[in-house]
DNA sequence: TTGACAAGTGAACACTCGTACACTATATTT
DNA sequence: AAATATAGTGTACGAGTGTTCACTTGTCAA
């Protein structure tokens, strides 16, 4: 199998890439066809199938806009990636008052700034700040920060920020026969099931963990 | 100006938010209303422009599936905003040849930027490629990156990297009767006593740690 | 030269999707 | 009782969008 990418079609996923970091979500094929000045919608879809086909990407057929990453290509490939020091500035989250939108003023404790070459698509993320010890076992610790990606892809067993009943929490996420378990990484502490009665909503996929000693 | 949600507004909010997360790219009108087992896509447009109005989302007129949940103005807009946060950047250190000082050529990977809020006195901190699972129980895995500073003080119990015998490693630092102990944190490993016969040197304090999943 | 392949054009088509309007229903407030 | 706000239905329209087809151009290897 050859899966690599001609020319234009690694011009073609870095543009999907960059776009989609920067608005939140992916281009039309139209979008994708002006920026390169081209004036058929027909060329780029041929691009498109073939970076399905290789692996890159996926597309909802008959959808609009329904295009989404794979994989990065220049990830992985080289060990020191960590060369042009891009650096966003994210909004630090403390203890989130009940309620409330998980960003919303009275949660806010500041910013911090962060490599942004650690995280793809990086364009909401924020930073969270642990209560409690549930997640000892994964590395993520009373007190630590974790980065929150909310438009990151979640797959199972992935560490996600939800929210419960009007309280954040911080687990495994797990789905298995249509049901949610958010499961904790301590022993003291038992899987969550989500059921209909709860006020269930998954607010992003952990991307980073950050620790500090004083 | 009353920026408070109706509860239907807001079970629609979390539900983009989600779909975001699990997709990659926002929901139709028609995906949120079926969604909700409604049948109407205009119930669903005038919570939107409500959601619009109160500032927790954007949306792109007449585009399709152009919702973007909002962010703080803070965040990572522009690629420098240096303000508030003091960024500095650090070496990251790789694999570390035998023989060779910590901070030589042919050790380094690259470099990171990280907020400096978080260090004090960070003249001469580098960031430590982890390798091996010797100090899971403290939270740091291999892979990690450790953020070390060769002129804090060292106390008892500190997280430590240091050089025994051409071999870099990272410990719990413990003096006892004049004698250092490198203590790891897994059940699987021993502590290692320094002895004289040890070619030792302690490199720095760890006083960070930074984990990213990709 | 021939053939294979990447890349693009222009037009046509059908489905997708946001927008709009009139109407209904149920609370809550005045 | 009347007014107001929230919530939803059903239908319709037009622009947005993915898909498809026949045809053209340029490059490269056999």
């Amino acid at each position: 199998m050859k899966n690599k990418l001609t020319d234009r079609q690694k011009e073609i996923l870095d543009f999907i890439q960059k776009f989609i970091s920067e608005n939140g979500f992916p281009p039309t094929l139209r979008e994708i066809a002006s920026n390169f000045g081209m004036a058929s919608t027909f060329g780029v879809k041929r691009h498109l199938d073939a970076l399905k086909k290789k692996g890159y990407l996926k597309i909802e057929s008959f959808a609009s806009r329904a295009i989404t990453l794979n994989k990065i290509p220049s990830a992985g490939e080289s060990d020191n990636n960590f060369i042009n020091n891009k650096v966003i500035s994210i909004p630090v989250v403390g203890r989130v008052a009940a309620g409330s939108p998980i960003l919303s003023e009275e949660n806010l404790q500041g910013t911090i700034a962060i490599d942004s070459n650690f995280f793809r698509n990086n364009k909401d993320c924020f930073a969270l700040k642990v209560t409690g010890d549930s997640m000892i076992n994964a590395g993520i610790f009373d007190g630590d920060l974790v980065i929150v990606n909310p438009n990151e892809k979640v797959s199972q067993h992935d560490i996600v920020v939800a929210r419960v009943d009007d309280e954040i929490t911080v687990k495994n996420y797990e789905k298995k026969n249509n049901k949610v378990f958010l499961i904790p990484q301590n022993d003291k502490y038992e899987p969550i099931t989500v059921t209909e009665r709860n006020n269930f909503s998954l607010i992003g996929k952990v991307v980073g963990v950050l620790r500090w000693f004083n």
